[in-house]
DNA sequence: GATGAATGAGAGTTCATTCAT
DNA sequence: TATGAATGAACTCTCATTCAT
């Protein structure tokens, strides 16, 4: 039965285990159906057993991470916290998911553009806009709250923060010397306050 | 005559500017040396005259950045400024490049991984330590000297602002609503006193 | 238990009928194993317990046809009746024959010369021999006998007869507007005297 | 430059004339692109210089015969001749396209069904079309006219002769015992007076 | 009888590259 | 410089078949 969902039982959640850290370390494109059977030891023939192609396997790992993000963002949008608690628990939560779905969001970020145009994959603009959504909407709640600075373009600031967010999972490597939460730590004390010393200048915007 | 240089004058270099746009927006390997052809208006058996091969292209655009931008980090570190003036200026000519190499930038930040894995762009990994020295370097100083918090992991926060710096060049568009200077200088205003209004909590670090 | 012959009673029978059905709608090697399980709700692999190979059905399902209209058309030949009665006789049988093989026929009619190329099906090209020595001796006896007109080559007619008679059953559907008795009566009525209307021309030879 | 045209000039039409004997006689299914590059002296990749796919090579040779069997019907239609001299004229232009387009006939006859199921040859259910409309049209002429018999069924009646006509070409050879023309002569001669000797014996109707 | 995982050969196609013209 | 024909390797995917369970 191919399956293009989630990598949770069994020899289809391994395998897709082993796609995952491939397209993530070689691209998309650079990975070959052979590549990822001898991986796991078997012929590429044998994947569409399991995958009806390889673009399913990619959709499968990405949709994996996508649901499970997006579903937390949804979550931690609705608990209607304060806006910076909001802002903290969004990147909070987008660099834990490293630990389950690194690979998915290596790929995402380094082959997401360019996967968004096959037909297959185009829930990745509606993911790409949700993200945005989620970002812009506290950044612009914070700034009316009073908790950002008034100056703070919020798109622009959504681009900023998304770079550093996904782009993390390329260098992170589980078990290293900073966990995901202390990164996320640092992250946001950078960003909330920046990584200047003394009194702020901007105060009075 | 195959060159294999950046080039200024001539087909070569309409050819390559090309080249660069299909690289940067589909990526390298999924670009074809049919798509360059086509794109210049030749037969893709022609393109050897110009280039020696695919990763010719690849290596005349990657160079002719990575030449200009190291040149100008040199050129700043050298000029041995107060630490914070340093950093501005990396930050801006960082992200000024984007106006004469913005495919560079874009092919360099998807596809830089992976070709650094070739034989002839073992120069990529080179040009990864340069960065990573000029940016810890006044990290470094900056935080020796008072002008940056204490508290900062130099490598790590090298890693957040690398991530942020080339991933602008993957959505700025020339003659858009922001200039690379403005979108300089509103990415140095976040960096450095972060997004959060009001007096600074941590001042005492 | 393996069966190569035709398959009468069960499951083997019914998956037969299907195979037929879409050897004869999509071609044989168009057609592939895994549509035949498809379509008898099964999995592929399952089917090998019903059949040794894709082939052995094709050959059941085509032996079936041959045995039966090959009996006939020797119980036709053995009658010994007038060479126009005989003659008549071999064409309804042959029409008629669609009613229970219908898809065999035009099996053997698209991929009839190809399948006698492999080993397996060696006994296609007998068959070949056989319909033809009975088409050709029943011309030319009703030739000798006067029932025939002498300018014919029996062979050649006997080829623009045979392209007819199985190519009917591409189109024929059963319980359609004609029967394949009135089919067969209708072409019987044109074989043997025209179309033209009015004296025939070449009374005398 | 890839052709989807005939086969005039050059290794394109002699590509293609090797296509269409390998698809004639092995099947368009059955025959690989190898086979065909084989025939031809070069590699299966080097097909794709000439011919965008398969199915573009069988387009081209499909087409070629169409559009010139269809022209000459047009012809011979609008040359307004009575219907019995029409009709003479569809069977002849028919097996003598054999000469020029045989193995496209003998591709048309045993893979045109299954063919007109892909997208790139909805344009064999026009030319089927076509078809039918010239012999149904010429037949209700001639019964109108007093040619032919009243008795008749233009639908059943054109499909026995198309059957035939087309089928002509699986053994056809040139430079055979028969020509085309005999061919063409004899096949008239037995559908127009029938096979029986001695007077008609529905002449009233 | 049936499943489901796997095989192994081969399908159509793509593509960077070469080279005589 | 450019063309156009060809190469050769690799690619994604298909499919008849096998076999342990």
């Amino acid at each position: 039965m191919r399956n293009g969902r989630a990598a949770e039982g069994g020899r289809q959640g391994e395998v897709l285990a082993l796609a995952a850290g491939l397209f993530a370390s070689n691209g998309y494109s650079a990975t070959t159906v052979r590549d990822i059977a001898d991986a796991a030891g078997i012929l590429s023939g044998s994947l569409y057993h399991h995958f009806a192609s390889k673009e399913a396997m990619a959709n499968a790992i990405l949709t994996a991470f996508l649901d499970e993000i997006l579903g937390r963002y949804d979550e931690i949008v609705a608990a209607d916290m304060p806006a910076r608690e909001t802002f903290e628990a969004l990147a909070t939560a987008s660099l834990l998911a490293m630990e389950r779905h690194q690979a998915a969001i290596v790929i995402y970020q380094n082959d997401g553009r360019h996967l968004a145009l096959l037909e297959n994959f185009a829930y990745l603009r509606d993911a790409g806009e949700r993200f945005e959504q989620a970002w812009v909407g506290v950044l612009q709640r914070g700034i009316e709250e009073g908790e950002f600075r008034r100056s703070l373009d919020p798109r622009l600031t959504y681009r900023f923060i998304r770079a550093t967010l996904w782009t993390v999972a390329r260098w992170y490597r589980p078990g290293g010397p900073q966990s995901a939460q202390e990164i996320a730590d640092q992250y946001l004390s950078i960003l909330l306050d920046g990584i200047a010393r003394g009194k702020k200048k901007k105060t009075k915007e």
